[in-house]
DNA sequence: AAATAAAAGGACAAATATGTCTTTTTAATT
DNA sequence: AATTAAAAAGACATATTTGTCCTTTTATTT
């Protein structure tokens, strides 16, 4: 199917700072991160500056610098990153076939569906938090360490 | 929110599947629909004979010429267009954030709901064929009509 | 046959997204 | 002070999508 929800650049937006919310503790080399995801350095440095100019991200310049989260996970929603990156949203919201007529009042064949399609991409995929987000992914991965561990015995 | 499920050109392709299967009984010409959904001309053109060489619709030349359906309404489907304009799908399925570790086994933190909104935008969004839609379509109007012959008694 | 009306086709043009290279700025270490 | 290591910045380079223009082909009408 192929379905395209973030550009690639916000992919990378939303994969770095979900790495510097797993990775507290001290500033994280952009190079680090590019190397983890194989992103081309200088591509999502880039990104990085327009997360910090967003007030994302903090920096820190020159020896022993790298970057880190400018605020607490739990107050950043990948809406954040979604708008830092492509951009507030437009105003209307248009039919996924963009045909003619489509709005509550006069609803083209799809409308209903499209609108708790819309819904729930907004409330599940939109609307996380970058500490459960995180949270989840290390339950996770325990739980897969887990796995690993007891299908050896 | 602004999601995209579908490029411009698919979109316009759509609209004017669409407008074809209502207007079954004589060719149309492109510059009608072009009009219609304020689509450039040769932009929509361009898109048309895209449809023409994957056998969606097909076309006269000349005085009286214009375009229509290939095949019937019913046996086309949203899918059938997308696969013209935007190619064929790849094979695997990425994960919404493009996170690293993502599959049923390994599941990402949003993992399970993605597929569930895929599963719905398959089913409802991509798996309708014309005949419905446009009938549908047609319904609506018919509906909308009667709204505002009653409001105005 | 000439004029007209339509789609088809080819060659661009513009905008946007993605990616690369080089230099500059900043700060720590030697 | 010189070297080193990092992000920031600016200027391109490439790819894709979207949009435009002009010419050609095809068919009908006059």
């Amino acid at each position: 199917m192929n379905l395209n929800i973030f550009s690639k650049s916000t992919k990378h937006a939303i994969q770095a700072m979900i790495y510097l919310a797993s990775n507290k503790d001290k500033p994280v080399l952009v190079v680090t991160i590019a190397d983890y995801y194989s992103i081309p350095i200088f591509y999502l440095s880039k990104i990085i500056q327009t997360l910090r100019k967003h007030n994302l991200v903090s920096s820190i310049r020159g020896r022993g610098g790298g970057i880190s989260l400018k605020r607490k996970p739990k107050t950043i929603h990948v809406s954040d990153i979604l708008n830092a990156i492509e951009g507030k949203d437009d105003e209307k919201q248009m039919c996924a076939y963009g045909i003619d007529i489509c709005s509550d009042f006069v609803p083209c064949p799809i409308h209903d569906d499209w609108k708790k399609i819309k819904s729930q991409i907004q409330d599940r995929l939109i609307h996380q938090n970058l500490e459960t987000l995180t949270n989840e992914l290390i339950k996770k991965h325990a739980l897969l360490k887990n796995k690993k561990r007891k299908s050896k015995n």
